[in-house]
DNA sequence: CGGTCCCTTGACAGCCGTCAACTACCGTGG
DNA sequence: CCACGGTAGTTGACGGCTGTCAAGGGACCG
């Protein structure tokens, strides 16, 4: 049976769980759950960060907005994502993080976070995987927004998506949910509104991406990886801790 | 007395250490110490992590080289910085380290990091808060080269650069040294060597900053972080931790 | 059916890249 | 002492990718 948590799901990329890591992750994300509406912050740059969140349903972005409005989005959690294992060690938040589509998140409290390290060393690897993972995604949009075209940009942010959505299940083929509006897509990939639209337009008349009405289908990934140079080496995603597989199922 | 090592210098900017602290983290040091000249490779893309290395003098930075030759700069590790606490849980690199200058580093063994981790609280709290912060510059620097024009970019990078230096006590005043040429400002500001070139000359016409011969002056450090949108916030510089503080001096 | 949000399109401008040449600096060696 | 070569920095001309401004179309909703 596959998990339908996607925490579970997310970190059997990297090494297979036994059944007691999974009770306690399940009982992670049960404890306690928060619901926020969409296009709703669900904390401010300036606050001090009490609990990690653990995004179980929905997308939320980390974004810094500057004193004369431009707005950046800085990265997306979909379901799975985790913002900031241990941010509470920090006072402030340096940045905001806020919802695009209706959310379900489970708030994990600072006291649970450090009994499960402290307890379950496979988790805790699978935890330091993650964050790895994060950062590596961070600078991978650090290379999109410095070197590559307008063109290669949005299609590697496609790409990049498709495969962590996938990485949850929450493909279906070659398509996906893309639940944000061409706006957004701009603010993450520091190009303004109209170029995207006309950039989408050339995705498309390349036959490289479907998208329409918040569905993303591509018809061929290869070609579109190449078009866009990525290396999904990045992801990590080939389950780089198998050597600490649990026998148990 | 100031220590001479620059990683207790750098932590003790989130909480005073115990002498036993840096005891540890002394002795972590001097144990395997790896010179390595200039412009080369510490490690490449597709290498598997086998250590931890920390910047003890010199200038070392992340880089990635696309297929078609483009490289992007993702960030520099100064004295005092660690690269990535833990990287030895991947398989292997998805970019490039290499140094810009001659460079010392401490090259700490996984086994020592993790017999310090499990000993030592206090330092493990510091450590998780360095790999927060440089979370942090990575998301700034996502943002810089998203929304900040090139005169804003590069300021703010020299604004980031200095305060970066003056945790590990590596500024004289209003100076420090600056041993990156225009083509690696380039590199990693996303812009061309020759636009790098002509925003420093705005900059100096401006009376912002001071740069020659590998020495960068800012004469009026609140005026430079005015004119690039610098908010210091990201870097968590203010003894976030302090609540940890030893007693023991 | 009016309003709002999102997407789309056209005209125009500007920031920034490319190309190419030139200068400055520095260490080496004749 | 000067020639030499290599690296780093500088400058000018030109072009193009991408932003801005503005207007219109389509879908959804109260």
């Amino acid at each position: 049976m596959t998990p339908n948590n996607p925490l579970i799901r997310k970190l059997e990329q990297f090494a297979r769980l036994s059944a007691d890591d999974r009770r306690v992750l399940d009982r992670l994300v049960g404890e306690r759950v928060r619901r926020v509406g969409p296009r709703e912050d669900v904390i401010r740059e300036g606050e001090k960060p009490r609990v990690v969140s653990l995004v179980l349903s929905g997308w939320v972005c980390r974004y810094k907005q500057l004193a004369d409005g431009r707005r950046q989005i800085m990265g997306f959690f979909v379901p799975g994502d985790l913002c900031d294992l241990n941010v509470y060690i920090l006072r402030e938040m340096d940045h905001s993080v806020g919802t695009v589509t209706p959310v379900t998140l489970a708030e994990v409290p600072r006291a649970v976070m450090e009994e499960i390290t402290l307890a379950h060393p496979r988790i805790t690897q699978a935890l330091w995987w993650e964050t790895l993972v994060n950062a590596a995604i961070q600078r991978e949009w650090t290379v999109s927004l410095g070197q590559r075209t307008a063109f290669e940009r949005i299609g590697h942010m496609l790409c990049e998506l498709f495969l962590r959505l996938r990485a949850v299940g929450l493909t279906e083929g070659e398509r996906c949910d893309l639940p944000i509006t061409q706006a957004e897509m701009a603010d993450a990939t520091g190009l303004s509104t109209v170029h995207v639209n006309r950039t989408l337009q050339e995705l498309r008349g390349a036959g490289l991406v479907v998208l329409k009405g918040g569905a993303l289908s591509i018809p061929d990934l290869p070609a579109l990886q190449d078009a866009t140079l990525f290396n999904p080496n990045y992801l990590h995603l080939d389950r780089e801790g198998r050597h600490l597989d649990a026998n148990d199922g």
